[in-house]
DNA sequence: CGAATAACCGAACAGTGTTAGGTTAACTCA
DNA sequence: TGAGTTAACCTAACACTGTTCGGTTATTCG
């Protein structure tokens, strides 16, 4: 096929279904040959839109964080910090495959640091010191990245076997995969509120 | 080369120069082919030792898990996770190169699911319900594993020039690297510290 | 209308994990 | 001691991976 009427690909085009396939197949099934053919293309036509695999990886996972919100800095700190915390785990847990590559090297992404510039101000201008407001930021990304790993509750086995005898106090841990939205939601939130409760 | 006098392999010696290679060259750095040339071997060698390279990492992930010390049970709840978590994340810093993998399942793993079902069972002792014993150990393991992936202040650049103008509050960022390992474990103490107060 | 550019393709390179089949040393047992 | 088995290594290959080079053709601009 030579050049085609109407281009077949496009940087959004690409991005979109590259991320249909992370959250389908995971973050390891994810190839380029596989991603041109889902395309119609060849994987070489890929790379006159994309650099570089993961130079596409970081703009997939930039678009991710743009839904994270920090405008509860404009009622009070306290109130920044629980929504932005609650905005960055639902813009991850709604792709929890690309977390892994996310948690990687989340302070050189420009849609991160915007963020991270003003809740580091927001901070500061309510009283805490740059140092405090550096672990107080570092601290919710714990929570955020911890918990959006998610491989707590869901990475458990449905199987009792694997479990009873062997672990007597997780006789009922083949329950938590059934569970495991929304007990991550509530460890999530217990966690937040503890954090920022103790501050 | 037939069989030689005196093996050269052993599942120890794969995992300890494994390790080191992971430590040395990172997650990525570690491939088959590299593994068996330094422990002066062909890569086909390995598979006689050890069922995949998949199943090799996990055994490394077990290892280095195995001096997590949940003793501190033992005095009472909050002293058992404090001593927990630090002994975890202290693990886990050691070879920070290899958290990545260890956080993508941690709850197969028979090292971690022994010191888990300590954790429950001391939690449900103290009087907490089976449900907040598995949200606290969870929290636990969010901060922990947050602040292993430690990409937060190693995670920035000490060019002063990707921050200064862009991001007005982060001016200093640029320092961060120098005093990274310092102020993660701050920052993993007091986002800790606030979590166990907290509850 | 001619030249330049843009969009795609085929083929290749070096690398990956893994397997099959072969060779030889060391061990086991009569 | 000698035969047979097993263990430990090897070479070669397979099907993949990301990426690059050079070629072909349709569109667009001067």
């Amino acid at each position: 096929m030579p050049r085609p009427s109407t281009p077949l690909l496009s940087p959004d085009r690409i991005r979109s279904v590259a991320l249909a396939i992370i959250d389908r197949d995971g973050l390891d099934g994810l190839s380029m040959r596989k991603l041109a053919a889902e395309l119609g293309v060849q994987a070489a036509s890929l790379y006159g839109h994309v650099r570089t695999k993961d130079q596409l990886l970081n703009d997939v996972a930039s678009s991710i964080l743009s839904s994270v919100d920090v405008s509860g800095f404009d009622v009070d700190w306290r109130e920044g910090l629980l929504r932005c915390a609650r905005s960055y785990r639902a813009a991850l847990s709604s792709h929890p495959n690309i977390v892994p590559f996310l948690a990687y090297g989340p302070a050189r992404r420009d849609e991160s640091l915007k963020r991270l510039d003003v809740v580091h101000g927001s901070l500061v201008d309510a009283g805490w010191s740059r140092r405090e407001a550096t672990m107080i930021a570092a601290g919710l990304m714990y929570i955020v990245f911890g918990s959006a790993l998610s491989s707590f509750s869901s990475g458990f086995s449905a199987d009792p076997a694997d479990y009873s005898g062997r672990y007597p106090h997780l006789d009922r841990a083949h329950l938590l995969p059934g569970v495991a939205r929304e007990l991550d939601r509530d460890s999530f939130e217990l966690a937040l509120a503890a954090f920022v409760r103790g501050l």
